[in-house]
DNA sequence: AACTGCCTCAACCGCGGTCCT
DNA sequence: AAGGACCGCGGTTGAGGCAGT
């Protein structure tokens, strides 16, 4: 089926945006919302594509963006949803919803992607250099794991996104859903075990990033607050649900094979995740299925769980990920991640505390 | 002060997916 | 079911700003 250029009218109006025009589709919107982006132009009489339209508004007008230089948060946020999801913008932007996708991809672009490959860092399999090369021939079983992590994870930041639009429409803030683990802390009192419970930063990420509803005052709108994002979870326990709807049980020595199996597919995975998540959203849930993939992903491999629980029903916890091997991965990945936030950390004028798994 | 090269980021382009008729 | 319209996404471009010479 042909596909008519969007801007084929001669006589609209492309590059930069003038003031006026700017102030035209702002007064538009804030009065009748965009409706449709095509017929917006017209209405609101502007010479421009409705595409043009959209990308101004949501690139730039929108009022809950957040412009400014990336905080060092921000920056690990970014690295450690690039390494699962890669040229996924929109999904990484889902947890930088003040951020923009076309904002994030361009910080990327002109700085992340220098900096981790100035640290000898491939910033598209996020493996050092060298490792790029040996895993060519020894760790393929490791990437293939990660793999699967990766689509897994990839349904349910979908799934985020989904519910994170849905929770933007609606029309009055409830509380927050969440349990109080799920907001923005306050940074620990210096005097604050922390090495108790492993923890990584990643995890407000993953959920730490959730959709925490605020009511912006100004606009009713909710706005979600990532100035605090100190977000951390123990994950030291495996929480995942013994059985995944659709999956059966996995007792294959490499949970994540079960992704593969016949029957199971992505929709499955979001089906879940979705139930997950309201649960989640319900209040009902001590939020273990992220955890536990992040600890597994993130090479938290607790030595208790990792020797016991090992049945049928403990499908993919990470604890049963061949004991001796999953060990060996799960120590590399954390050596890897701490040595680039490390690296970020030392080369960053933040005095943000480092990450540390 | 003038020139040059590099960097940044707003904006565009084209494609794929979804919705609507 | 098919075709068209629309939207959103990711890749790319280029104007403007800045630093170095």
């Amino acid at each position: 089926m042909g596909r008519s250029p969007c801007c084929e009218k001669v006589g609209l109006k492309k590059g930069p945006w003038t003031p006026e025009e700017d102030q035209k589709l702002l007064s538009y919107i804030e009065e009748h919302g965009h409706g449709s982006w095509r017929a917006l132009p017209a209405k609101a009489g502007l010479q421009r594509c409705g595409k043009s339209c959209r990308l101004r508004w949501t690139n730039y007008l929108r009022p809950d963006i957040k412009r400014g230089k990336f905080s060092m948060q921000e920056e690990q946020t970014i690295i450690q949803l690039h390494a699962l999801l890669g040229n996924r913008w929109s999904a990484i932007a889902t947890h930088l919803p003040k951020r923009t996708d076309n904002e994030i991809k361009n910080y990327w672009n002109t700085h992340l992607k220098k900096q981790l490959a100035k640290m000898g860092i491939d910033p598209v399999t996020h493996k050092p250099k060298s490792d790029a090369l040996a895993s060519a021939d020894g760790h393929t079983r490791s990437t293939a794991n990660l793999n699967h992590m990766a689509q897994w994870e990839s349904a349910r930041l979908e799934a985020e996104a989904r519910l994170v639009r849905e929770s933007k429409l609606r029309s009055s803030a409830p509380p927050s859903p969440f349990p109080p683990q799920y907001l923005p802390q306050p940074p620990p009192p210096a005097s604050m075990p922390t090495a108790a419970s492993p923890s990584v930063d990643v995890l407000g990420a993953w959920q730490g990033e959730w959709p925490k509803p605020v009511v912006n005052s100004q606009a009713g709108s909710h706005n979600i607050d990532l100035e605090s994002p100190t977000s951390t979870l123990s994950f030291s326990e495996n929480m995942l649900p013994s059985r995944i709807p659709g999956m059966g049980t996995a007792n294959d020595s490499t949970n994540w094979k079960c992704l593969k199996k016949p029957g199971f597919s992505l929709d499955t995975a979001e089906a879940f995740v979705n139930a997950e998540a309201t649960s989640w959203l319900t209040g009902s849930c001590s939020g273990g299925f992220a955890a536990g993939f992040t600890g597994m992903l993130m090479g938290n491999t607790n030595k208790q769980n990792s020797t016991e629980g090992c049945d049928d029903s403990d499908i993919a916890g990470g604890s049963c990920v061949d004991v001796e091997e999953g060990e060996d991965e799960a120590e590399e990945n954390k050596n890897y991640w701490n040595s680039i936030f490390n690296l970020v950390n030392s080369s960053s004028p933040s005095n943000s505390p480092p990450a540390v798994f």
